[in-house]
DNA sequence: TTGTATGCGTTATCAT
DNA sequence: ATGATAACGCATACAA
């Protein structure tokens, strides 16, 4: 591999000046032209490792996700890396499957290898604080989908009370008094902000909630899929059920088709996430979408903020809307 | 940021002798531990950076993908990922969206960054050649479902042909005559190759194959929908479909629920790829799988061992069977 | 077992 | 505008 000593070597400069063009300085049109020689039949490549020592600036930043297998992280990964690319950032991924050992592990690999920065998805209450701790005295850090107590710094996430609330806000105005709602785990950050909203707008229109319609499962499909059978089946069921992420939503979707329910005639159904499947389901599916691509391109773009330096409004809380896309599977409450 | 020379002033050793316990060699258990404890007391963490510019090896691979926001690409890359992490190495992701410029300007990226190896998924069949040829002289490639003619590397696929071969042999197998393929692109590697299993399942059994049941799309979800529904309404119509990517397999599902097409009563149905909703439609899909876990780990093995210097049996080309997964979705031809 | 000295490829300071 | 030189943090050949 050819460095920048062969190129000075060859054209007769020091490394300096080599350097100093190739970091944008302008010289000599001469030598200019020399080195852009140099460089072509040397086939010389910056080594951005030696550059990374000198400069301690690796341009890389670490992103620690859940798993790549669910189209909620991998979307929003597409996009952060898409982000950083622009920025001449590298994207270094490093999934840690939900297991706590493996968090703290993947954050000091990620040290080590010294990004700028690190994007990070925690996923279950429990964290351990100690190591996110080290993190923010070495490196910047945004966290994207939840706080964590005691972190000081910033956090990008969707609006998940208003998300829930617009949703059955929606369906109330539609007549619905009896709404299902289908949460994820306790120890999820998400679950109980979605279940506020949901309570929110009973509260404001002067609605109980009944327990019997709030149910829980793990976020999976098949979970979708049990409970929204098992609201079904219940007595006095729901003529509307919102179900609160993408998983469970196809479960859902999957389940009423199974069943042979028409929506939005025997059942209203709100779902969660606009993701290629929500798109061409028919009747076409009510969703909140959380807006993933700019909650990648926002974590990204700030975390690029804070490794420049500029440390303006930290520790910012950023608080994006989803939209609530009202499309087929709603409808007027049947009469009775 | 503490150092080893950190390390070596509060113990009063060398820095070469602090490297070395770094680096596991045993001295001492006197000045063993006085490391340990500096260590923890300097919070001394140790520079990937310098020490890769010291050893050039950056423990760090490339890995470069259409997208992440395809299942089937981000199976396989949350499995190398996995892999590469086992053995210590990290994974820098870079989309290139299908577009070939961007292909190359972040392989030059990947290079820069002195990745120790990179694994290729080459969408399209125009292939910048030129920067290929360069990987190759200067780290191992890997390259994922599908080889490039001209470049001589380590290639890592599943036996497109025997997967769709086995599909419709089980197909004809049941007493269908008019089976229905549905196709992707033209200049992708891979529907060539599983229209020619189809073809070659019939010539088995001799049987003609009959252009206008063989339908080519876009690989998308509304591609699989719409050439289902084009197989279905035209004249003598096919009494099974065999769909050959994930994306349409889904597509043509949704358009089978809404026009309430009973599987396999009325239609026999064989879809492609095993993700999450394959796994939950109802009745239960019958589907053949590409091992895209093993597709990642076999790739991301190949090139450790590539890194490593093994270079026996290059280049090696690992063709992974598929699994032919019968459930519910395929049955007998309904007697006329 | 431990220490000395050198260099990896680059950038940056300070001259010229 | 260009050059000489040191330094980034580490690993290693060699000496002790």
């Amino acid at each position: 591999m050819a460095t920048i000593k062969d190129l000075a070597a060859r054209t007769g400069l020091s490394t300096a000046t080599v350097s100093k063009y190739l970091n944008g300085f302008t010289l000599k049109e001469r030598n200019a032209l020399a080195i852009r020689e140099a460089i072509a039949e040397l086939k010389y490549r910056k080594n951005d490792i030696a550059r990374s020592l000198k400069t301690s600036k690796s341009r890389a930043i670490g992103v620690l996700i859940p798993t790549l297998e669910n189209p909620f992280y991998s979307a929003i990964t597409s996009s952060i890396e898409r982000t950083l690319m622009e920025s001449g950032f590298s994207t270094i991924i490093c999934s840690y499957y939900s297991e706590l050992h493996a968090e703290r592990e993947k954050i000091e690999f990620l040290l080590n290898k010294m990004v700028d920065g690190i994007i990070h998805f925690p996923l279950n209450r429990t964290v351990d604080y100690d190591i996110l701790k080290q993190v923010d005295g070495t490196v910047p850090l945004v966290l994207v989908d939840r706080p964590i107590e005691g972190i000081e710094c910033d956090v990008v996430m969707s609006d998940n009370v208003g998300a829930a609330f617009g949703a059955v806000e929606r369906l109330i105005a539609l007549g619905h008094r009896r709404i299902g709602i289908i949460l994820g785990p306790d120890d999820q950050y998400s679950p109980a902000l979605r279940l506020e909203g949901y309570r929110l707008a009973h509260e404001k229109h002067g609605l109980a909630v009944d327990p019997r319609l709030v149910v829980r499962g793990d976020y999976s499909m098949t979970s979708g899929r049990d409970l929204l059978f098992r609201l079904l089946d219940g007595e006095n069921p729901p003529t509307a059920v919102f179900s609160t992420n993408y998983e469970t939503t196809v479960g859902a979707m999957l389940g009423i088709n199974e069943r042979g329910i028409s929506l939005p005639e025997r059942l209203s159904f709100f779902g969660f996430d606009d993701f290629a499947l929500s798109t061409v389901f028919r009747p076409r599916l009510s969703v909140v979408a959380q807006p993933v691509r700019l909650i990648g391109k926002t974590s990204a773009e700030l975390l690029m903020r804070r490794v420049r330096g500029d440390l303006a409004d930290f520790p910012l809380r950023v608080s994006l809307d989803a939209e609530i896309l009202v499309r087929e599977t709603i409808g007027p409450v049947a009469a009775e």
